[in-house]
RNA sequence: GGGCUCGUAGAUCAGGGGAAGAUCGUUACGUUCGCAACGUAAAGGCCACGGGUUCAAAUCCCGUCGAGUCCA
């Protein structure tokens, strides 16, 4: 980055210098003469611990409403934050900063901002240092990012460098904060394909906020060099500002820690709950935090080595042992990190989250297992959802969370519930493997110890604990987890969406799209602008491309003579292209035809009825199961269609009969269905982030789907009233991952024909069971138990048969040497039959066994009594050898054995065969 | 979106090509004034479902459904 960014005049007419930091190189504007570093840790420690950065102190809801109307007074338009989830982006799960809010489409410039410039407070979560959360004293899952952004273009500049900087000196200066410990650090940014010159506020060691001037977007030509990447300059060029609302309430107090300073009730009530005397007033205990606060600043210590490092520098600063030091400070941290992650928890839930096996669901379940582990380390057995009711409490200024707080406590409830017993099952698979091991007196291998946590979800420290309580030692790596995270990352690879044909449709203009104003008008007159292998171009069209889960519309497109079929409509960045059959191998059509389409009108109305029967079934859904109902996903068919909801637990038939028919009521109903086009900005703040429930569209107006209560942006084609629909039959209902449901459905014609369908499954079962349908349940259910009773009355008269037959055949023996030699065939008897037999002849010692039967091919069993062993002959051998003889094969034990073949012509050369073999063993010994 | 593991008695799980098992629970009987405990016995299985391989499949292969878990 070019030094000339951050000449500014602000820092020229205040008396700034810049100087480069003596131990980091970096480059920094300061007042002070004097100073060498660049005030940034580890450059400088943290100095304002016990000593506040500001004239007063602040709590959260103080600090936010400072920031927030200092800005408001300066010309900033305050704005309501986001959810913590960032549902208008398929890119990222969680809102990771204020700027998250308005990218793509506004710091693209393809939509206005909702005020400019604007001031928010944005929550965010961010999971990257999740391991250094509670320990650094300072890292936290969930933070708000206060902020002021002005989107400036080329031909409309709001304000850019001076202004920002000289808000931010105001608004430091208002807080009384010294100014010669300020320091402006030089600090290049980039991420999310945008990047631009930067400065870090830096105040007593402490990063305060951070400004970014993003003016770059990544460029393949662009000439610009940024950490490895190429970039050019915008258009349009953006103010991105973030201020850490706990850092600067942190840095009001001067606590040790930043938790001590955000929830210290919270914190105390926890202490209290695992037994730990928390006294900030022993300046011996606060001494400790403090110092491993001001220490750990300096280091990464996601890394065990490094927290090892940590522990031994702060227990020789105070005179202490690294072994007390951690007994000190190990529980403490796990207080810590519960408070932090119950209120990132508090914010993911009470934003609809819900947690799952999958997707920002994972995450959520992530944090909540995390917290679940660390307080069964401390003892801690209070409900999880009550500490969230007391951060709640601690948050006025968020009623919605008071107001689903009722749904919060009963997802984690469950999720306490599922937590356990899969504790419980990793507890027994880690004892079955180390007794397993214990035999062979080795240690657990790390194969072992990945999978366990891999594929079961149980962590290696709980595996050391488990074993160790057999006897089994288990040792794993520091990088264990990062050998995790290897073993998934090997086959990643990103496709890239190719367009096709993309230089034929690069000098085209946008196709018009006329199923919107007409939605009922089926044919229609084109003119073609280009033509390529299958693909026709029109300059407007009827027809509907496939998107938003909707599939394209099929009819015919007609030029002179020539009609062809369209099978298929895709829209390639608003050029959407028809493409038509072609059994001749050429199209007989040219740039400039004027062309008729037809739509087919059958499919159309198809797809519109279940489109719109989508947004009914979501809205019963959201009825009847609560307000965290979201569509996560829908397809529509013409002969069903799909809608995938996010729920925590499975949808009872009871409420699923419930929507149905609630569905059914509102198409009863007829409600007209009102689509209109307004502006992004307008419709958000008037309907809500509700609006994106299949997606997010672009541009700057976006088409609002009015559907009786439900509001939706949609781009989809629908009826006209809700009545057009008919009948909407609910088809079955599947869980697709934790925390997301799918309800199949069809409506229209095709829920009569499914419900047919179904009639037909009804009365075909009936009709072989000679019953009406009305006696189906009561008449299966005896068939199945005179089923299960026949099959056990079956067994056991095989078993007296067999009984008999044995006792038959058990006088009938050749004598060969002292052992009773039975050879028979048993017509007719099926395996089982032979079987009892079998057991019958083991009884007694001196019987050598061959029987045979001719059921499907040939089956042949064998038994040896113990005399019998003795003279080497084995059931199993004898069976080897005698099933050869019919094509088959076979084996067992030595004292059993079963086999069969396919020839049945050979049946009397097997008894032969068997007969041999037992005169030759005898003979032999 | 991708990977891995698992579906066997009411519950928890063994068995991993050749007679479906254990423990707990249930029922009956015995011991007891009664209960607990104990002893004896019994009942309870489409071995998730559908295909395939094989003389033979709970077991191996493919698919479906269901459950769990990790990663992005």
């Amino acid at each position: 980055m070019l030094e000339d960014e951050y000449q500014l005049d602000f820092f020229k007419n205040n008396g700034f210098i810049r100087k480069q930091c003596h131990t980091c190189g970096k480059f920094f504007w300061t007042r002070d003469l004097d100073r060498n570093t660049c005030g940034d840790a580890p450059c400088d420690p943290y100095s304002f611990i016990g000593s506040p950065i500001f004239s007063r102190e602040f709590d959260i809801s103080q600090m936010r409403e400072y920031y927030l109307s200092f800005f408001q007074a300066r010309g900033h338009k305050r704005i309501d934050r986001y959810p913590v989830i960032a549902r208008w982006r398929d890119d990222i799960y969680l809102t990771i900063a204020s700027i998250a809010d308005f990218q793509p489409f506004v710091t693209s410039g393809q939509v206005p901002p909702p005020a400019n410039p604007l001031t928010i407070s944005q929550p965010c979560i961010r999971l990257n240092d999740l391991d250094s959360v509670g320990r650094s004293g300072r890292h936290l899952t969930n933070f708000e990012m206060m902020a002021h952004h002005a989107f400036n273009r080329r031909d409309h500049e709001i304000y850019w460098k001076e202004r920002t900087m000289e808000l931010c000196d105001e608004l430091l200066n208002s807080l009384k904060v010294d100014p010669f410990a300020v320091t402006y650090k030089e600090e290049p940014w980039a991420g999310g394909g945008n990047a631009g010159p930067c400065v870090e506020v830096i105040a007593n060691g402490l990063e305060l906020a951070t400004l970014v001037f993003m003016d770059l977007k990544t460029d393949k030509k662009g000439d610009i060099l940024i950490k490895g990447e190429t970039y050019s300059k915008m258009d349009n060029y953006i103010v991105d500002t973030g201020y850490g609302l706990e850092r600067f309430v942190w840095a009001s107090k001067g606590s040790p820690t930043i938790y001590d300073a955000l929830f210290p009730i919270i914190v105390k009530e926890l202490m209290g709950l695992a037994g730990l005397e928390h006294e900030l007033d022993d300046s011996g205990y606060a001494n400790i935090l403090a110092q491993n606060a001001r220490l750990s600043g300096s280091m990464d210590i996601s890394e065990k080595a490094n927290l090892l490092e940590l522990r031994k520098t702060v227990a020789s600063s105070i005179g202490m042992t690294v072994d007390k030091l951690s007994a000190i400070m190990e529980p403490v941290e796990k207080v810590y990190s519960i408070t932090d992650h119950t209120r990132c928890l508090t914010f993911m839930l009470g934003d609809g989250v819900i947690p799952s096996n999958a997707k920002a669901g994972y995450l959520a379940r992530l944090v909540l297992r995390r917290t679940l582990r660390m307080m069964s380390d401390l003892g801690i057995r209070t409900p999880l959802s009550e500490i969230v009711e007391m951060h709640i409490k601690n948050m006025p200024e968020y009623p919605e969370f008071r107001e689903n707080f009722p749904l919060m406590q009963d997802i984690l409830e469950l999720e306490e519930e599922k937590f356990t017993s899969t504790m419980a099952k990793g507890r027994r698979i880690i004892q079955k493997m180390a007794s397993n091991i214990k035999k062979s007196g080795k240690k657990i291998p790390l194969s072992h110890l990945t999978e366990l946590y891999d594929s079961h979800g149980i962590p290696p420290e709980m595996t050391k604990e488990v074993a160790s309580e057999i006897g089994v030692r288990v040792e794993f790596p520091d990088n264990f987890y990062s050998i995790i995270g290897e073993m998934h990352n090997k086959a990643e690879e990103k496709e890239e969406d190719v367009i096709p044909f993309a230089d034929r449709l690069k000098h085209l203009p946008k196709t018009k799209r006329r199923f919107y104003d007409e939605p009922t008008r089926l044919e229609f007159e084109a003119v073609v602008l280009d033509v390529f292998d299958n693909q026709i171009v029109l300059d407007n069209t009827l027809f509907y491309a496939e998107g938003g889960g909707q599939l394209s519309d099929i009819g015919t497109i007609t030029a002179d003579d020539a009609i062809y079929q369209v099978v298929d409509v895709q829209d390639y960045n608003s050029i959407i292209v028809h493409t038509v059959e072609n059994p001749n191998g050429h199209l007989e059509i040219r740039k400039g035809d004027i062309t008729t389409g037809e739509i087919d009108e059958k499919r159309r109305m198809a797809l519109s009825r279940h489109h719109t029967a989508t947004h009914i079934i979501n809205d019963a859904a959201r009825k009847v199961l609560g307000k965290h109902i979201w569509q996560t996903g829908a397809q529509k068919f013409e002969d069903h269609s799909r809608l995938d909801i996010s729920h925590y637990k499975h949808i009872s038939p009871e409420e699923l009969r419930k929507i149905e028919l609630l569905a059914n009521h509102m198409v009863m109903e007829n409600k007209r269905v009102i689509t209109e086009w307004i502006t992004r900005t307008e419709a958000e703040q008037g309907y809500g982030f509700g609006l994106y429930q299949g997606g997010v569209p672009t541009g700057e107006k976006i088409r609002i789907v009015k559907v009786g209560d439900d509001v939706e942006a949609c781009g989809g084609t629908h009826c006209l009233s809700t009545g057009l629909i008919g009948p909407i039959k609910i088809l079955k209902s599947e869980r697709i991952q934790d925390g997301v449901e799918r309800i199949e459905f069809a409506a229209g014609t095709a829920a009569v024909l499914a419900m047919q369908k179904i009639e037909s499954l009804l009365t075909d079962s009936a009709k072989t069971l000679s019953v009406p349908p009305e006696h189906l349940p009561i008449s299966v259910e005896r068939f199945f138990g005179e089923w299960k009773y026949l099959n056990k009355e079956n067994e056991r008269l095989k078993e007296e048969l067999g009984h008999s037959i044995a006792c038959r055949l058990l006088k009938n023996y050749l004598e060969v040497a002292d052992l009773k030699v039975i050879v028979e065939l048993v017509p007719g008897a099926d395996i089982l039959e032979l079987q009892k037999i079998a057991a019958e002849f083991l009884k007694h010692e001196e019987v050598v066994a061959l029987l045979v039967s001719d059921v499907e091919g040939v089956k042949i069993i064998a038994t040896a009594g113990d005399k019998a062993l003795e003279y080497g002959i084995n059931a199993n051998n004898l069976v080897r050898e005698v099933s050869k003889v019919v094509g088959g094969g076979g084996g067992g034990k030595p004292a059993l054995a079963m086999g069969g073949g396919t020839d049945s012509t050979r049946i009397q050369d097997v008894l032969a065969r068997g007969l041999e073999f037992v005169k030759e063993k005898c003979k032999e010994t």
